[in-house]
DNA sequence: TTTATATATCGCAATATGGCGATATATAAA
DNA sequence: TTTATATATCGCCATATTGCGATATATAAA
C-alpha cells in the first residue's frame, strides 16, 4: 500500500510530471531540468528525490553534474506501470508542449549537459 | 494535466485507495465504508468526494442512503485504467486484508445498506 | 590549496491536506 | 408537522507539501 501510494503521490504533482514527460526524450542533469522548469534549484532537487524515492528515477554522477533517468528495471509494478502509460499520455498536452519548445532553445544554443 | 494529477492524487490517500478496493467488490453507503474504515462520518464523506471529483466513483441515492459504485464508463482515460489496474494490485496486501474482515463481520450481522 | 560549478540540504512562509465534531440538509417514517 | 437516519458541509487544528533563498557538500580545474 505504501509503495503504490508514494507512486501516486510522487505523480500527483504536475511540475514532477513534468520532469518524467522530459526524461522520456533524454537524460538529463538537475541544471537543465530547472531550466526547463523555471524553477529554483532547490526545489527541482527536492523533486526529484521524490521521484526517486518513489522509484520512478534514478540517478547517476558525472563529474559535477547528477544525470537523472527514468528508472529502467523498476523494482516496483506500479513505477513500471505508470512510466509505461506515460509515454502515451499527456502527449498532447499543452503546457508540455511549451516546456519543449523551451528545450528545443537550449539545445539550439548547445547548454544542454548530455548531449 | 489537471485531469491526470487530480486522480493521481485522488489515489495517493491509503484510506481513499481502501475504500476503491471495497467497492469492486460491492457497492456501498457511505455508513458502511465509514464502519469499515473507522474514519468519522464527515471525513469519509469528504474523500467520496474527492474520488468523484477524479472521476473514479460515481453515487445514487437510495431513500436516505447514497450509494457510491466504481465508475463504469469513464470520461477519463487515466481513471479508467487505474480502476483496471486496481483490480489486480494491492489484492495480497494485509492491511486491507483486516478492512475485508471487518466487513465480512458486518456482513454476517446483516448491518450492510445493501445486500 | 583555492576557486568555480553542480547538487543536496536546511529553514522559512504560504498553502493544501486530512482528521475531527458540530451543524445543515434531505429523505422516510410516525 | 415532528422525529429519526443518512449524508454533506463548515470550522478548526495538526501536519504535509511546495515554493524560495541560504548554506553545506562534492567534484573539477587552476
Amino acid at each position: 500500500m505504501k509503495q503504490f501510494t508514494r507512486v501516486m503521490k510522487a505523480l500527483s504533482d504536475p511540475n514532477r510530471v513534468r520532469v518524467l514527460k522530459l526524461l522520456q526524450r533524454e537524460n538529463l542533469c538537475v541544471c537543465n531540468i530547472q531550466e526547463f522548469l523555471k524553477l529554483a534549484q532547490s526545489t527541482v532537487s527536492r523533486h526529484m528525490k521524490t521521484l526517486e524515492d518513489a522509484g520512478l528515477v534514478e540517478h547517476e554522477r558525472q563529474g559535477t553534474w547528477i544525470i537523472y533517468r527514468l528508472t529502467d528495471n523498476q523494482e516496483s509494478v506500479y513505477g513500471a506501470a505508470m512510466l509505461a502509460h506515460l509515454e502515451n499520455w499527456l502527449e498532447d498536452d499543452k503546457e508540455l508542449e511549451q516546456m519543449r519548445l523551451k528545450r528545443d532553445q537550449v539545445i539550439e544554443n548547445t547548454k544542454l549537459c548530455i548531449t
